[in-house]
DNA sequence: ATTCACTGGTTGATATTGTCAACCAATCAC
DNA sequence: GTGATTGGTTGACAATATCAACCAGTGAAT
């Protein structure tokens, strides 16, 4: 039986806890699938999903990571065939990026195995507030943002 | 000037970034101050500042974190004379942690500047909201901790 | 057209953080 | 007592992050 945890007062508390708590439950539901993959490639993975005609320098700016780190990722999932790097006819520094056909098959599956946890962790939480606290979020973030 | 960027509707984006960008923000507050700790040496001096009687498992289990990186961090902050380890009375095989007296004015400077970064987070968000805000994150920790 | 600052990407080296399994000694349930 | 469990330690290793140097292509200024 889970023992109730008490509620966190602190906002960093609360935080860390969520994006620790969130990336665990996230491993384990890619672990369940059997896919061969970390949460850096599933990262990636997403958002060369999402974006057309994304570059590594563009998830280097949005995920705010160092672009070394990128830059290897995408070198792995180029090797495991699951992304394709082809020069921008428009810039021949920069590479367009977008996922293989077995990269969105995993893709697939990906969003399969996250979608459960979302669920979970939405169980139970009425949309409206769902909503409130992405907006609160996003508000948060402008902040951090606009202070650098 | 800081673009704008587009607000994210994911809630898995809005979690993976705030708290990327609060650890980026804290990392460089404390630097700021020239401490001589990185992140996880922080969290942990929170922890046995906040938990009286703090003992190396709890920290494992709230932070959910390995007890071998736990003990490590420990054994790091022990040999900068920042906290004391004393063996329980009641059981042999457990310590208690506290700070020492230098790891307590540590502390002070630690919380300096995390409250600076707490300010700006919340800058212009009401507080009606922020506490609206935990209150959900708290319920989200409970979905997925009910789940293991 | 030449120079120069800058940008997208790469590489190497290194630090930090996370994970897994084996292990010891103290405690607890019986 | 015996055996299972718990608090803590250690070793080995994987994953992630950071920093600096570097190259080739771009773009603007001259």
């Amino acid at each position: 039986m889970p023992k109730p945890m008490p509620h966190q007062a602190d906002i960093r508390q609360v935080l860390w806890q969520l994006a620790f708590q969130f990336k665990v439950s996230s491993k384990r539901a890619i672990r369940d699938y059997d896919l061969p993959i970390n949460g850096m490639h599933v990262r990636l993975l997403q958002m060369i999903h999402r974006q057309p005609d994304c570059t590594a320098q563009h998830i280097a700016t949005v995920t705010g990571r160092d672009k070394a780190q990128i830059t290897r990722v995408i070198k792995e999932l180029e090797s495991m065939a699951l992304i394709t790097r082809t020069p921008d006819p428009a810039d021949r520094r920069s590479q367009l990026l977008a996922l293989s056909e077995t990269g969105q098959g995993l893709m697939a599956r990906i969003q399969q195995a996250e979608d459960e946890v979302r669920k979970t962790l939405l169980k139970g939480i009425p949309k409206k507030d769902v909503e409130a606290f992405i907006e609160i979020g996003n508000r948060m973030l402008d902040n951090l943002r606009e202070e650098s």
